[in-house]
RNA sequence: GGGGGAUUAGCUCAGUUGGUUAGAGCGCUUGCUUGACAUGCAAGAGGUCGGCAGUUCAAAUCUGCCAUCUCCCA
């Protein structure tokens, strides 16, 4: 603490340095402390090969803020950090590696060899993301780090889905899914990303194979003219009255096999879609599926899993890719005739999330999971007992639980949690029903496997990533295990408190975390004790200036490493934040990161001045500072810039209770910038030369800084640490984080308790004289005197002004770069500018321009006079007088006054010119 | 088609339950190597608060309609 502190801030050593203290002090460590409030957060499982990236960095930042503003309030505090296995980003990133250096598919490899792979490329770099949470600061319990492959989270998940089927809510089905051609599995609903997508739509004409009356065709509409072999129908509203006499009859196919297939009426139908007539192609589109269903129609596919077409496609368009097939079928159509039309055309299509290419309805057999709880995960929400900042969300939570659909949870990859399900050898898959899962004898279903391995056969699927992150809060801390539970706190850090995530997880993982949180945990406890977590706090999307989300094909992120090595960490944090109100999307502004580095540099140089303005006492603890403070000596601004304390640690508690942490970040910059370094340590600069005032002074500044570092922590820990340190608030054994954070009421009991009641009055008082500063260098700079030091201020005040203003003549003059200010009887013909607390009239020593300073007041007594007509208007108005609340009326009245005498003092210099 | 969100200074954003002259950071202009900080200090310019109507004594703030941008769901 004797080490004199230099004189520009450098983040790097000092983030290294107190990284490596804390993790060796293990001062991350979420401990079971009895007695202490619990305080946990999960931290959202970044993709286990993942890298930071912007939105990483803010919602991190956000959770480390929470969770360490909860160890300053002494509470138990606990953030779990791990990462997600990631199915098919993970798999497609190490296929797409063995292609291009072994030029293998995984099928090559045979899935244990590829498994084998996976797991060795996840070795060498997987986990990168949580060393550069690090560099970040984030103090998550490192020893908690989970991730969802590892063994013990694997049982987990198994054994969710185990108890999920013997609870009758999994079943194997074939319907249609969402099948991407490009990953070749089964993808859910919310996987799928529905685009505008340009394309053409085509008017085909299906030939009657016997013509009704005048009727020889029906044309019809579509966009995806390379499945016609597998029409199996042409549906029309059975109401329409142009097809009435048509419904019952055939047309020709006119691709693919020759056939007639039949014309049916449907109310399925858009009438006023296409001329009325629709395709039905029961394989490759949902609602002509359960058309097909209807009318027992057969199901024909075209598709190849990779999407490539087959022969029922028709001889010209098998071995085609369904893009190239669909212009093949188009120019085969037009050489038949068939082809009416061809407009351009867009329309929603839907898109592989992961893959980015069009997913394709597909009929096959998958797992599919009735959604558990469903009600009671809506009523915990309605009911508060999961709170959602900002609250808007809920009503999407809700909408989406009352639309639910089943889950389908299968994965036809190999990276993942096998499901575990064992079928019969030789049992025909293809035709089980019901009743034959719940039959013993044809499947299993358990944790371990059938007891007579060799005689079944496991499941090839692998569950949904999103199927095992739904238990995350659960599994990481044991569950289901329950030696597990004990050893990691389940009871005392479960339900977590708080969720920070992004929105556009709702569902992906939100929702199903709570349902899962419901289903799993005991239902003889209250549902306070079976929800995941108590607070979801949805941070916005980073996007770049233009509004766009940051992507890595964009190129448009910044490395937030760079970002770290260029502002600090303390920098990046804080200017983020100052940027990110309380879920609105963020427009990402380096300048805000660059001002965040410079808060950092003030305040460093702020402690820097408070070393050398005076011998550092015992800092120890604040019983310490505050016995060298003199109550009797507390000035005006001594009382303001404790109550601008007091106010601020306020603000910081609304804020962290609201999750409003842009404007938190806000008051502590316009505090310790404005309130503390601008104007309070300005002023003690005069105070401090004075011998007996030097201790109290210095006293005063310590416990101002002591608390702000408190305060200011949980956003920039590495640069509070140092300087904590630094200006001897804690000792070489202990660090901030261990010392309590006072409240606003403890703090001002203690300052009571020394004798000191913060007068309100004081900060009025202050006021004005910043208002007097800040008009004497207006005046100073408009007579091109800014740069003088050695100019004379005389004031015509009244007694009382001249009361405000005595006390505080010859701090102003320094403040203001003047020789002296004093009190005057005469009225000089010198330029003048009319205070709060009288006339100051500006001796230069300079002849002075009548003109120029007859024109200067002109303008200001202008600007004056406006607004007491303004005032005037609604003082003269009786509904004003009658309606208003009377202390409006009183101020009214009293600036009116304050702008009238001001315009006669005015109107008086302007006289005497 | 249904539902959110946004629109305030050149740029990025604050603005609590309506109430004196709408704020900050960055940028810009001017002057300062004033003994903590040029990553700084001081002063200044810059806004009909997207538009129109309404409620009210009083609207950036509340209500309705419209416009533009954006997100989610279908």
């Amino acid at each position: 603490m004797s080490t004199t502190i230099a004189k520009a801030y450098d983040p790097r050593d000092v983030e290294a340095r107190w990284y490596s203290a804390w993790m060796e002090n293990g001062c991350f460590a979420g401990r079971m402390e009895k007695g202490k409030e619990p305080y946990s957060i999960v931290i959202p499982p970044p993709n286990v090969t993942g890298i930071l990236h912007m939105g990483h960095v803010l919602n991190n930042t956000l959770q480390d803020v929470i969770i360490r503003r909860a160890r300053l309030e002494g509470k138990a505090a606990c953030w779990i950090p791990g990462t997600d296995h990631a199915g098919i980003a993970t798999q497609t990133m190490v296929e797409k590696h063995l292609r291009e250096t072994e030029g293998k598919t995984r099928r090559d490899l045979g899935r244990e060899e590829f498994l084998k792979r996976v797991w060795a490329w996840r070795e060498e770099k997987g986990d990168k993301i949580l060393r550069q949470l690090r560099e970040l600061g984030c103090s998550c319990d490192w020893e908690r780090t989970h991730f969802t492959m590892d063994p013990a989270y694997s049982r987990s998940v198994l054994t969710a889905f185990v108890r999920l089927f013997e609870a009758g809510n999994i079943y194997r089905g074939k319907r249609m899914v969402n099948w991407c051609p490009a990953s070749l599995t089964a993808l859910s609903d919310e996987e799928v990303e529905m685009r505008p997508t340009k394309g053409f739509i085509y008017r085909i004409r299906y030939e009657l194979v016997e013509p009704v009356g005048e009727h020889t065709h029906v044309v019809l509409e579509t966009t995806r003219p390379e499945t016609i072999g597998a029409d199996v129908a042409v549906a029309v509203h059975p109401e329409d009255p142009r097809f009435s006499q048509l419904i019952g009859k055939q047309v020709w196919r006119p691709l693919g096999e020759r056939a007639g297939i039949p014309i049916i009426g449907d109310r399925a139908v858009d009438m006023e879609f296409g001329g009325g007539a629709l395709k039905v192609t029961p394989a490759h589109d949902r609602v002509d599926f359960e058309i097909g269903q209807r009318h027992d129609l057969p199901v024909l596919d075209c598709l190849e899993s990779n999407g490539i077409l087959n022969d029922i496609a028709g001889p010209e368009l098998a071995g085609l890719d369904r893009f190239a097939g669909r212009k093949r079928a188009a120019e085969v159509l037009r050489e038949s005739g068939a082809l009416l039309e061809e407009k351009p055309y867009e329309n929603n299509v839907g898109h592989s999330q992961r893959a980015g290419v069009p997913i394709e309805p597909r009929l096959t057999w998958q797992w599919w999971l009735r959604y558990p709880k469903v009600e009671e995960a809506k009523q915990v929400v309605r009911d508060g007992i999961v709170k959602m900042h900002p609250d808007r969300w809920s009503k999407v939570y809700l909408n989406w639980l009352d639309n639910i659909q089943d889950w389908c949870v299968s994965r036809q990859l190999w990276w993942g949690h096998r499901i575990p399900v064992w079928y019969a050898k030789g049992l025909e898959r293809d035709s089980l029903t019901e009743a034959d899962l719940r039959d013993p004898s044809k499947i299993h279903v358990s944790l371990d496997g059938p007891p007579d391995p060799e005689n079944w056969e496991r499941e090839e699927d692998v569950l949904d990533t999103w199927a095992s992150s739904w238990l995350w809060p659960l599994a990481t801390l044991g569950w289901p295990d329950a030696g597990a539970q004990e050893r990691d706190g389940f009871d005392t850090f479960y339900p977590t408190t708080t969720l920070a995530t992004g929105a556009d997880i709702i569902f992906f993982w939100v929702a199903r975390m709570i349902m899962a949180g419901l289903e799993f945990t005991s239902p003889d406890l209250p549902m306070e004790r079976r929800v995941p977590f108590r607070h979801v706090y949805f941070n916005g999307i980073v996007r770049d200036k233009q509004g766009r989300k940051m992507s890595k094909t964009l190129g448009n992120s910044p490395d937030p490493l760079d970002l770290i090595h260029t502002y600090g960490a303390d920098g990046l944090r804080f200017g983020l934040l100052q940027i990110a109100p309380l879920g609105q999307d963020v427009k990402f502004d380096e300048t805000r990161v660059e001002s965040g580095k410079n808060f950092c540099n003030k305040l460093w140089n702020a402690c820097r001045f408070r070393q050398m303005s005076g011998p550092m006492a015992d800092n120890g603890s604040p019983e310490a500072i505050l016995s060298r403070i003199d109550p009797a000596r507390c000035d005006d601004d001594d009382h303001a810039i404790l109550a601008a304390l007091l106010d601020t640690t306020r603000v910081l508690e609304r804020g962290f209770a609201e999750f409003e942490f842009a404007n938190a970040t806000q008051r502590l910059y316009s505090f310790f910038w404005n309130d503390f370094c601008d104007w309070y340590v300005e002023v003690a600069k005069t105070r401090v030369q004075d011998e007996t005032a030097r201790d109290h002074v210095l006293a005063l500044q310590d416990l101002v800084i002591r608390q702000f570092l408190l305060l200011f922590e949980p956003f920039a820990p590495f640069i509070t640490e140092e300087l904590w340190h630094l200006l001897g608030y804690g000792d070489d054994k202990s660090f901030l984080q261990d010392t309590r954070l006072e409240s606003a009421e403890t703090l001002a009991a203690a300052l009571a308790g020394r004798g000191l009641e913060v007068e309100a009055a004081a900060s009025d008082r202050v006021g004005r004289l910043r208002e007097v500063a800040t008009l004497a260098r207006q005046l100073k700079a408009e007579q091109g005197a800014a740069q003088k030091r050695d100019v004379v201020f005389q004031v015509l005040a009244d007694d009382a002004s001249w009361g405000g203003l005595a006390p505080h003549a010859s701090k102003l003059a320094r403040l203001v770069g003047a020789a002296t200010l004093e009190r005057t009887s005469a009225e000089p013909a010198l330029p003048a500018v009319v205070t709060p607390l009288g006339t100051l009239y500006l001796d230069t020593g300079e002849k002075v321009d009548p003109a120029a300073e007859r024109a200067r007041l002109e303008k200001e007594r202008a600007e004056v006079e406006k607004h007491i007509v303004g005032t005037d208007k609604r003082l003269s108005n009786q509904a004003f007088l009658n309606k208003a609340a009377p202390s409006v009326v009183e101020g009214a009245r009293r600036q009116l006054e304050t702008l009238q005498a001001k315009r006669d003092e005015i109107d008086r210099l302007l006289a005497a010119l």
